[in-house]
DNA sequence: AGAAAGATAGACCGATCTGTTTACCTTTGT
DNA sequence: ACAAAGGTAAACAGATCGGTCTATCTTTCT
């Protein structure tokens, strides 16, 4: 149906993704998407909503890709703790990654009231829940604390992928989650 | 000598920290510093140069807050290691927080090569060897190894506080870096 | 066939952006 | 006392911002 509101959609998480979200003008994402102005500005009422709809499918995107790759590397529920490293290590390696769409918007939007840093913070625990419940199959003794270990090693890891340029961040960060893992097994 | 450069410097640290840097134009630095535009131009040869100097200035104030305050709180290498945790959790706790300027950097100056992004990069380098530097006076079996994993932590406690505002990352992080610390020893 | 819906390119609006310039004022060293 | 240095406020330039609007074209439903 609505293929006109995907195109913007779409060439909106590229270009929020790669030069961030204030540096963006509608005039580049209308250029990208090859629509005009006004067919953004009917799907869109604002510049605002579009970045909510954008870092909605990103969270869409993100986490179902997260969660076909780390059940595609592995079949049971403790390699999948690891696993879930080796798939944002992949991430990291991907020549388009910068970063964490979402940290990326809590850093321009600072404002915890921000819808798009509200939406942010509503992305991690998502993942965070997601984590919850590979640990709970896992049979952890306490998979809310296993889980928020888990993602507070992945988020850092993500920072210094990006920050540092360090590729082998997910290594190091799996490395360290293997002792934690173990820790509740 | 030159205070009106470090009013300006002083304005940005404000300004760009708690608003972004693209979000923040020159006039509102200059307002905030109580400034004319052409002393501002006087001083730096464009807003690219005052961000350069403003951050400059923000990895010399946080590190040097870092180290006094861990080292306040603790007197022996050990048990400084885990006081980094205690002072970045006073830090989540200044109503002024607003993440890392460093990592707000990196996500709008996407560019590994832009030169505020490898600013950033340093910065978080310097951050690392200090902690090294503690780590080896500690005794660590692998200083370079456990400054890498206490950073790491230290990171990802940050991502949480900002993005999640979770004032309680920094005691999680340091109950995993015990774990770490621990095994070093 | 013909009306309604939705698309197009692009002119246009007022505000804001970075950066320059003008004209004047204040401080300071000799 | 006086020139030089460095400050001020504000006008200005040209580009870009988010957003509106017009006039035209294409598609689709009945």
């Amino acid at each position: 149906m609505s293929t006109k509101r995907e195109q913007i959609v779409n060439a909106a998480l590229r270009l929020f993704y790669q030069r961030g979200f204030n540096a963006t003008g509608v005039d580049a994402v209308i250029a990208e998407a090859r629509v005009s102005k006004k067919t953004l500005y009917n799907h869109f009422r604002t510049k605002d909503e579009l970045i909510l709809a954008t870092l909605r499918k990103r969270d869409e995107l993100f986490r179902n890709n997260l969660m076909r790759e780390t059940e595609r590397k592995a079949s049971t529920p403790i390699a999948r703790l690891s696993a879930l490293f080796d798939t944002i290590g992949d991430w990291f390696r991907e020549k388009s990654f910068s970063g964490c769409m979402f940290i990326n918007a809590a850093a321009e939007f600072s404002d915890h009231d921000n819808p798009s840093h509200q939406l942010a913070a509503q992305h991690k625990k998502l993942v965070c829940d997601y984590i919850e419940g590979i640990a709970e199959e896992a049979g952890a003794a306490d998979p809310k604390a296993l889980a928020y270990e888990l993602n507070l090693l992945i988020e850092g890891a993500i920072v210094y992928a990006h920050v540092m340029g360090d590729k082998d961040a997910a290594r190091r960060a799996k490395e360290m989650a293997q002792v934690h893992i173990s820790r509740q097994l």
